[in-house]
DNA sequence: AGGTAGTACGTTTTT
DNA sequence: CGTACTACCT
């Protein structure tokens, strides 16, 4: 193991490269590894092997073209991408090159501000805001100049806020294009909003797009210094780039214009909240000499799969357009089954995953179900529990949005920035601490009237001074008390952490050295009566609560001792977000940390169960075999997406369904409820055009239940009773249906081996009956006479007929 | 100041 | 049907 500090290009890396495993990349992929000069747009289709060829062009750039890791900028859309490049790119060149920049979008920005940002007036104590911060201040903006809630919602309003940040305009330029009643008024929000973010102090994510470039356009030396560091420069999943990622983008490869894009507009799904899918469309346009390669070749998925996807995603006109293919098995055709009703769809997916584990060889984490709305995860849960099948849910409610643990970072934002008066407001009175809002609205006047925070407003008071608010002095006394526990912790935060263990820590402290953070926090949370709070109120929630708050001090613990340079020699924290600057301050540092992360990033599937998500987060992923339910007109393709007018929306939806589509590795299941509980009311359900749209030879539709239909509301009617009798039975129930479909049950029965048919693919690990554990090197040939190469770690090298060989996956 | 009943509303959410 | 927020009551 090598660490970072080595310089790997100015002396001979000791470490063997592996590029010669070129060897394993297509034709197409060698050439988008090898064109590294100039501008190069790659078209990478699902499951093309781009983040392969991502990672073997960074390692080509400093093996082979010996270029200064410092050189290269490498930015993703997710922690969980980058972390992933990373790891891949330790394994074809041993560790991380120090210097090379690989992280988001945002934490890129994020870096650039803490690095320059003084130069336009930035104190490195900025905190950043999350997405429920800025609704706040929202709100608190609204109800300052006296505009109701009701005829501007708050979400609208934000989000119009945020459109005008993705297309850097200032409030001053939005006001300019603001031509109606509601612009106009939303002008006003704008400049009242940014106002409240620079006096707490902070930034929301917008700022760290949109702060760079201003950075860059107000020091022009600044914009310098990037651009020459920045020779090479990648950028991932560039369909869903912004306007403000794209003039960032553009500034910084504008001197050496080496700016390598990869994307697929076929997978674009995040136009709802600014990405410009004319960003990838027009890149010919931007770079007349660019080197355009297409990815085309799937690894993923089978044929059956691969074509019913193409069809649907054909359908779109706002395309570049390219076919995949695959040189994989033709594999099961998808299945289409439309339920009774959303409980029966939910006992559909649990029994079908039951045969396949049972029959096939397939184990629960090889199963995702996929829906396009959160709300539709519960009935799925519900039945899982009953059903005793294990699942995880990604996504909904992230433990960084927990109330408990919005409520601990506000403490620890307090502690950080004393000018977030929104984190200040929020725990001021939590608990209670008869701080109410009549004084609350006393002291926030009288801050305003002296110009500084609140927090400064409430070390600086003075009852016999500032006596014409009235507060009383028992209510003042809470003030100054609340105000003086928050300084002592405040003076426990410090730069140099002292990890070292107890007994010389006491010592330590007393020649003024800092406690590690996380004693701190914990403190803090402890001596303000935070912890308790939940303590005290003695439910089941509530210790969950104080089980969480517990587990976000050990999250800063961890981070502590990865961060520590005195106890790890890597500079970056967990999440790989790599987030250094010049005065390293553990507590921003951390809270760096938890404003960039997300539920997805922490997503493993080591554990074996079936996985639960939206189909948006479901990109960048693969699973053997997926269910995509709820496939019905309304529902998906969404009904917002419906009214005239909104022929991009529907093209959104038809991206995201291929999106969910080639997500399947070997089989996928389209599931529709015929009637569905939506807000109470019980509504029939059209299938989805989708399904529609899917060419017959490659869909294979299920046989309704339409002459079962009579007999089965005879025996709902029946009351409580049978309902019960309904869940339990439900799987017998179902069997004796399902023999009746010629679809799946056929389908598995004659499918054999299929899973270890060829789900098996290059570095995929596997067992064999004899020879043991080994991973797969080669493959050759295809059909009945695939022969494939396999490095046992016992008996070495082996090249076996697939169809003899009896290879089981392992993860 | 804080708790409870009543009403409005309802996608997706990489950071 | 749930939830999240408001208004009103204690």
């Amino acid at each position: 193991m090598i660490f970072a500090g080595i310089k790997p290009a100015a002396t001979p890396n000791p470490i063997i490269t592996n590029m010669d495993s070129l060897k394993n990349l297509n034709p197409k992929q060698k050439e988008a590894v090898l064109h590294t000069d100039g501008p190069t747009l790659i078209l990478a289709g699902a499951g093309s092997g781009k983040t392969r060829v991502l990672t073997h062009r960074i390692a080509y750039l400093l093996k082979e073209k010996n270029i200064l890791p410092q050189k290269i900028l490498a930015v993703t859309f997710t922690n969980k991408a980058s972390q992933e490049m990373k790891e891949r790119l330790e394994k074809l060149i041993g560790a991380i090159a120090h210097g090379l920049w690989l992280g988001t979008f945002h934490s890129t920005g994020l870096r650039i501000l803490r690095q320059d940002g003084h130069s336009i007036g930035f104190d490195k104590d900025f905190i950043v805001y999350d997405d429920d911060d800025q609704l706040s201040l929202v709100k608190l903006s609204l109800a300052e100049l006296g505009y109701s809630e009701k005829a501007m919602a708050p979400r609208a309003v934000l989000s119009h806020i945020n459109q005008a940040k993705n297309e850097i305009l200032s409030p001053q330029e939005y006001a300019l294009g603001a031509n109606d009643f509601f612009r106009t008024r939303v002008s006003a929000v704008y400049n009242l909003y940014q106002e409240k973010l620079r006096s707490n102090r902070a930034l929301d994510f917008g700022d760290l797009i949109l702060e760079p470039i201003r950075l860059f356009k107000q020091a022009p030396d600044v914009l310098k210094k990037y651009q020459n560091r920045f020779s090479y420069i990648l950028i991932d999943e560039y369909q869903d780039t912004n306007r403000a990622q794209y003039i960032l983008i553009n500034l910084l490869a504008e001197a050496h214009k080496n700016l390598c894009v990869v994307g697929d507009e076929d997978q674009s799904i995040y136009g709802w909240r600014g990405a410009d899918i004319s960003n990838i469309l027009n890149f010919e346009k931007d770079y007349p000499d660019v080197k355009i390669i297409r990815l085309e070749q799937n690894y993923r998925s089978t044929k059956n799969i691969l074509a019913a996807a193409n069809s649907v995603v054909e359908k779109n006109v706002n395309r570049i357009g390219k076919t995949l293919w695959t040189e994989n098995r033709d594999g099961s055709v998808p299945l289409f089954q439309m339920a009774r009703d959303e409980r029966h769809e939910a006992a559909i997916a649990a029994s079908k995953i039951e045969k396949l584990k049972q029959h096939n060889g397939y184990d629960y984490k090889h199963f995702a179900i996929f829906y396009r709305t959160n709300a539709q995860s519960r009935i799925f849960e519900e039945h899982f529990i009953r059903s005793g099948m294990p699942y995880t849910i990604v996504g909904g409610l992230r433990f960084y949005d927990r109330k408990e643990i919005k409520d601990s970072l506000a403490y620890l934002r307090v502690l950080a920035n004393p000018s977030d008066s929104l984190s200040l407001m929020r725990i001021i009175n939590t608990p209670a601490r008869g701080i109410g809002k009549t004084t609350l609205d006393k002291v926030a006047g009288l801050a305003a009237e002296k110009g500084v925070s609140i927090f400064e407003c409430l070390t600086t008071l003075d009852n016999s001074a500032d006596n014409m608010h009235a507060i009383k002095p028992n209510t003042f006394q809470k003030l100054k008390g609340f105000s003086a526990l928050v300084q002592k912790f405040q003076g426990l935060v410090g730069k140099e952490p002292d990890l070292s263990p107890a007994p010389l820590q006491q010592v330590e402290r007393e020649k003024g050295a800092k406690p590690p953070l996380h004693e701190t926090a914990k403190g803090f949370l402890e001596q303000s009566g935070y912890i308790k709070m939940w303590e005290e109120e003695k439910t089941e929630e509530a210790d969950t609560r104080v089980e969480n708050i517990h587990e976000l001090i050990s999250a800063i613990k961890d981070f502590e001792m990865y961060k520590s340079p005195a106890t790890h020699p890597s500079p970056s924290p967990a999440s790989g977000e790599g987030i250094t600057s010049k005065s390293s301050d553990m507590l921003s540092d951390f809270l760096d940390h938890v404003a960039l992360i997300s539920d997805i990033d922490s997503f493993e599937d080591k554990h074996n169960r079936v996985t639960m998500m939206t189909i948006h987060s479901a990109k960048g992923l693969e699973f053997p075999v997926v269910f995509m339910v709820g496939m019905e007109e309304g529902l998906f393709p969404h009904s917002r997406s419906l009214d005239e007018g909104s022929a991009d929306e529907l093209e959104e939806e038809r991206r995201l369904c291929y999106v969910g589509m080639t997500r399947a590795m070997e089989k996928l299941f389209m599931t529709a409820a015929r009637e569905r509980t939506i807000y109470g009311d019980c509504r029939f359900q059209r299938q989805s055009r989708f399904i529609d749209e899917i060419d017959e030879r490659f869909i294979e539709i299920a046989e309704t239940e339409a002459k079962q239909k009579g007999q089965e509301d005879r025996v709902k009617g029946q009351g409580a009773w049978v309902m019960g009798q309904e869940a339990m039975n439900e799987d017998a129930r179902y069997r004796t249906q399902e023999t009746r479909y010629t679809s799946l049950e056929s389908q598995i029965e004659t499918g054999g081996i299929d899973f270890a048919d060829d789900g098996l693919r290059v570095g995929m690990k596997v067992r064999h009956p004899n020879f043991g554990i080994g991973i797969i090197k080669a493959t050759e040939g295809i059909g009945e006479n695939t022969k494939v190469t396999v490095n046992f770690q016992n008996v070495g090298q082996k090249k076996l007929v697939l169809r003899v060989a009896g290879l089981i996956p392992m993860q």
